[in-house]
DNA sequence: GAAAACAGCGCAAACGTTTGATTAATTTTG
DNA sequence: CAAAATTAATCAAACGTTTGCGCTGTTTTC
């Protein structure tokens, strides 16, 4: 007993009128008379007509589909922004389609292409690690489907994108331990070619020179985020002629391996960390960082796909004006900001 | 400079031959000479000809997609579960739309219904906590779309699923405690209304009598799985006339409620606890749980993939036979089976 | 009362691809 | 060398929907 769906030329078959008629009996067009217009909503309505999206998206070129490209999908950030955009896009009628570039440049290339053969309306992106090039995105732009950047984006001037605020977070967080009374303070960075790093570095900087100190480039250690570099990083600090009493780290991770390592010296109660938020219980540790930067992933999926929306749906002509939109990033301490 | 993609037709007035043969030499259709054969995948190569995959959808019924339906995306269990099904359909070409449920029936109809007008050719489903009627996956079934259950399937004889046998790690998760020594274990369940929870249940009584003990009911208490639930149950473990020395928590977060109020009360020490992995980081916390229930997600959501894409290739015949899949859960104790 | 406006509907083409049936040209067979 | 088989390609229809244009019959306008 498998059903057939209903389709137009059926309906149009039963009452004896043209496809035509009927396509625009559904949609209200007004050549078509009050009268046979019920007739067809309610032959459509019994028969649970449901319209063949597969034919509607040939027939007009568009597929209502964004396609979102992430480095890693279970990945706590980017599950929730998968959560947000899901949602956003759903309330817009639009359907997304998710991949992962486990954090590879020549996959990214690949899934790239692949959207663009699935002829997307629309691409949302968090570039991999170890993307520098970025002739791909190029490709699509040239086929008419916009991209917006998000999180994790490209050092480009003439692109969109979504991201948070991380410098001046960096300086909020630094004030704050300031303020707190530390006087010598490190950072665990991420590798140097990150523009996450930079910006958490010029943070640093920022909120040190601010206050009348000095900036010492030792405090700031690049880390390669593994378990290993984030102990060689801790050794250093523990070792380091002016010891750091406070240590900004540049996710919950190595927040996570420094609190493992510190206990397991000893000397945890010593140092006052501070983290970017990823980890959803980090603050039921022990010794839990005193704050957390929050990045609220949700709102900036969000954002994104409305801004990516709003491309989509804009006449496209030469756009010169590009979205750059910052979610500031708020320091959390006790669960409040 | 917008370029249009290029289509076979345009293959085929460049070589003034037909766009079938195009389509056919494409496709390495016998019938088609070896040098037109090469001139049209040479043509089409430096042209970038990709198939217009709206077209071929349409045409041929089929959108290589499937659906897959989830209580919460960002829960990090499903995202696990995500990551895989994304991978593993990728590798077979297929696509994926994810949507959730938030846990509401009625949200999860629709769903189920959008699917269906998407026309996924097969759908993978987590019911929502509150699913107690079934009769929207009916449908798709009449539908000629396979479903598959995953990880909370429902009560049913007749469907195809993928689920952990929580029963038997149960068993093995209290065999563990008592072989430690302990004589009153105590379980934290779940509500009374969910499959999970008489899984955990029963597991827990096969263990208790298989080792010659009375199985009293007082120490498995239904919880909600809130904060409160949770110190509430406790309490009744604290108050209990055969405290327990051992409790087992139905899922990481009620561990993580109970190890703090069992810290608050200072009594964090007299108790071994176990639980059912669903949090990265909890073997950090200081009083971590002595063993955890893995469940292998990313096995699952393969499986899943699996058997659904099976479902899907298979010839629509009757099909009388039902793949119940259980993914052996195990007991992980510090790091190992 | 003829011309103009309009309401209500049908016709047919188009989107890009696939595929069964057909044709034409060539080669093989007995 | 005629008949049969093979090769290589074309034709045309089909999938479901949308939309510009044209057609008819009725109503309005001056």
């Amino acid at each position: 007993m498998q059903s057939k769906p209903t389709t137009i030329k059926e309906i149009a078959r039963i009452l004896n009128i043209s496809p035509s008629s009927v396509s625009r009996g559904l949609h209200d067009h007004p050549s078509i008379g009050a009268v046979t217009r019920e007739k067809i909503k309610q032959l459509a309505k019994s028969l649970n007509y449901e319209p063949n999206k597969a034919a509607i998206l040939f027939q007009k070129g568009k597929t209502y589909t964004i396609g979102v490209i992430l480095p890693e999908l279970s990945e706590h950030f980017f599950s929730i922004a998968i959560s947000a955009i899901e949602d956003e896009a759903m309330k817009k009628n639009y359907t997304v389609i998710f991949a992962q570039s486990h954090d590879r440049y020549e996959l990214e290339v690949k899934l790239v292409e692949k959207m663009k053969n699935q002829r997307v309306d629309g691409l949302l992106v968090s570039i991999s690690k170890h993307t520098c090039n970025f002739d791909h995105f190029e490709k699509v732009n040239s086929f008419n489907i916009p991209v917006v950047f998000f999180d994790r984006i490209p050092p480009l001037k003439n692109v969109h994108y979504v991201a948070s605020g991380l410098e001046s977070a960096t300086v909020k967080a630094v004030n704050y331990l300031l303020k707190k009374g530390h006087r010598s303070i490190g950072m665990i960075n991420g590798p140097g070619t990150l523009y996450a790093s930079e910006e958490r570095k010029d943070g640093y900087k920022q909120a040190i020179t601010f206050n009348r100190l000095k900036f010492d480039p030792s405090l700031v250690i690049n880390c390669d985020l593994t378990e290993q570099g984030t102990i060689d990083a801790a050794e250093k600090f523990l070792k380091h002629k002016r010891k750091p009493t406070a240590i900004v780290t540049f996710n919950d991770y190595v927040a996570l391996f420094l609190i493992k390592h510190l206990k397991k010296m000893n000397v945890i109660d010593d140092f006052d960390i501070v983290s970017y938020a990823n980890l959803p219980i980090i603050s039921y540790l022990d010794h839990a960082p005193v704050a957390s930067v929050e990045q609220y992933p949700y709102l900036q999926g969000q954002k994104a796909v409305n801004i990516l929306l709003d491309l989509i749906h804009s006449p496209n002509t030469e756009n010169q004006a590009f979205y750059n939109t910052i979610v500031d990033a708020d320091l959390i301490v006790n669960g409040t900001k």
